[in-house]
DNA sequence: CCAAATAGCATTAGAATGGTGCCCTTTCCC
DNA sequence: GGGAAAGGGCACCATTCTAATGCTATTTGG
């Protein structure tokens, strides 16, 4: 279906929560307190948010978890990257590639062509274009996507 | 997973077929011999968009499908909506009200302030700013999203 | 009447998801 | 030094979702 995962969710909360407390070191009882959620599952969300570099540890007794870079370098994309995969855009789809639509002759139904290869693009875009930083200023969208226009 | 089903894939592919046929009655015969998709599962698909009204079905011998609206007028939000059931947006979550943040009082983490639900709006947002018609001219967002500016 | 085509329902195998258990390693602090 | 606190790494289970197929009924054109 189309949704994120709580693994996501649990990760977008402890990140955003680490955005409030810039620079300190908090542990994940201290996240984990604030939010009712499954502590564990919160410390397995910040586990491969550490692998991936975005967020570091600090083992040991009064050890925990900070931001490995600062909240507008950090996109939603790569968190959604890490925590449930990279999305499966295949082949010569490349967003960067992406205009060269129309030129590709992989396969009967070139994945380029699927129309589900272009929207999972767009929603990517989307994902790569919002930082932890625009995040948490609730202002979601690169512009203002929310007062949508088209349909004509 | 982040990712749209098969069973979408299927049915925007035949939505994309019937609008190049718009008004002709196209059975899905046809449409599955132009693709390499198992030709049940399309029928399965097109059953559910036909139960929602976007195409309309003529039994008997020379039946088919024809699409039920222009394809100006429906939006991948309701082929997804459809297709894979509607997205878990729940109480004051509107994206009408969106703007109305900080004023939830329903939870101790009230699910407008949950980051996954506003990105899940931001999805919401953009499916259903696009259309068959832009999607069948390669421009799927409503602007030029895939530019994407943002990431100060 | 027959063949083609949609309509409806049911089931199956496999994968993903959410959650938990167990044990190890590091580090602070008494 | 020793114990408690905190992260690190696996491995596991139950439930749900997904993809796909089987079977049968109903409609309709020729």
């Amino acid at each position: 279906m189309l949704k994120l995962t709580k693994r996501t969710e649990y990760g977008l909360i402890a990140l955003l929560h680490l955005v409030d407390r810039e620079r300190e070191v908090v542990s994940v009882r201290e996240i984990g307190d604030h939010y009712p959620i499954p502590r564990r599952l919160l410390a397995e969300s910040l586990k491969d948010l550490c692998r991936a570099g975005l967020v570091t540890s600090q083992r040991g007794a009064a050890g925990g978890y900070r931001l490995g870079a600062r909240a507008e370098a950090i996109t939603i994309g790569e968190v959604v990257a890490v925590l449930e995969g990279a999305p499966p855009i295949t082949s010569c789809q490349e967003l960067g590639a992406a205009d060269a639509l129309g030129e590709c002759i992989v396969e009967p139904v070139c994945p380029i062509r699927s129309p589900l290869q272009r929207i999972r693009a767009g929603i990517w875009a989307l994902l790569q274009g919002t930082t932890l930083r625009s995040l948490a200023d609730s202002s979601l969208t690169p512009r203002e996507l929310l007062s949508t226009p088209g349909r004509t």
